[in-house]
DNA sequence: CAGAGCGTAAACCGATCTGTTTCCTTCTGC
DNA sequence: GCAGAAGGAAACAGATCGGTTTACGCTCTG
């Protein structure tokens, strides 16, 4: 049955895809259809389709991070735990129906960094530094802050590459993050000296 | 006066600069009366707004590699003439319009990979990435190749940051490429000893 | 001066946009 | 059974979408 889910959950789910994958210029009709959902309900649950779209992305956003996060098989080590971030993005990169980081692809397509949606985008890009400087804090690096930004870039590199190439990125965005690691000192366990 | 150029340059300014500032999205309408051209000589003279897309993407990518490319004061070794770029990237991005690089922007807009937008972007990334993988060639790089799509990564990275955050990096593209050159042995000319 | 082109302005087409409204069915509590 | 709320289907509004067409200047050329 179609209807399990409240009214509100549908919408929120049906956009998180739809405004992924076509963009968050599709219309109101279209969403609504596919979430078995009347536009008169969708408008007294959500004061506007801008709304709807923070909304979307502020609900998907804990589960994306949650793809990203190392589990306990990623190993323990700060750099293993950074490490396993690009190994996950690179993984979902080979899936074939990846458009990019959702969060940068809705703020390209915004344009408006005031947009509602744009500010739930910067807030959880900045959950992902954080991750990282949480991270190199534990691990030591001189420069954690920096390196933590670097590391975005890296990641938003790698998907902004996956976009417009449209094809497995072949684990360079891994390579990539784990030279920027080396660089600052934090080096791999088992082939040179620990941090510890 | 405003009739300078031809209906066509005309045309292919104001779509660069509309299509980059406000998206891809923008009515044909406003894009007409921008340029002070009727819609029935846009469509003669091209055949569809797609078509219209790619070939103000391929008109305007010449300047935008002009801008980025390192002039004869930006140094002449390969590192030096890298970083330039990344330089150049920073500093543009310190001005207040700037919505990330044109190309990635429009990739992500139009989604779909074969669109021929995104084959025009797809082309000029790869420019991007060879003018990076031939400077690495002459600084003797280990894997040219790898570095080459790390650094356009890097650039993309940078890029997309911009974006989402919506104010200046302050250089940090510009260090964490010179992280990414410092770790393939690409040293600085004066502090450390020079790859010839 | 006649006539051929070129290009703009503007009407027009059907479709779609965001957002509102009306109607009707269905489910719940009593 | 029945009142009342919830929510879906669909019409509606006014604007705009991509794209076509008509009509009217303007300028060049013979």
């Amino acid at each position: 049955m179609t209807t399990q889910a409240t009214p509100r959950e549908r919408l929120l789910d049906a956009a998180g895809e739809l405004f992924y994958r076509d963009g968050v210029h599709i219309g109101v009709d279209a969403l609504c259809k596919a979430a078995g959902v009347s536009k008169k309900s969708m408008y007294q649950l959500f004061r506007s389709k801008d709304e709807l779209i923070a909304e979307s992305l502020a609900s998907h956003g804990p589960s994306y991070q949650r793809v990203l996060e190392p589990g306990p098989e990623d190993g323990n080590t700060p750099r293993e735990r950074i490490l396993a971030v690009f190994e996950r993005q690179d993984a979902a990169l080979t899936d074939g129906d990846f458009r990019g980081c959702p969060f940068v692809s809705t703020a390209v397509e915004l344009k408006n960094p005031e947009h509602p949606g744009s500010v739930v985008a910067r807030h959880f890009k900045q959950r992902l530094t954080d991750f990282f400087e949480s991270e190199l804090v534990a691990a030591g690096a001189e420069d954690p802050q920096l390196l933590a930004v670097q590391l975005t870039m890296v990641f938003d590199g790698a998907s902004a590459r996956a976009v417009v190439r449209a094809q497995s990125l072949g684990g360079v965005g891994v390579t990539l993050a784990a030279s920027v690691l080396d660089a600052a000192g934090i080096k791999a366990p088992a082939l040179a000296g620990q941090t510890r």
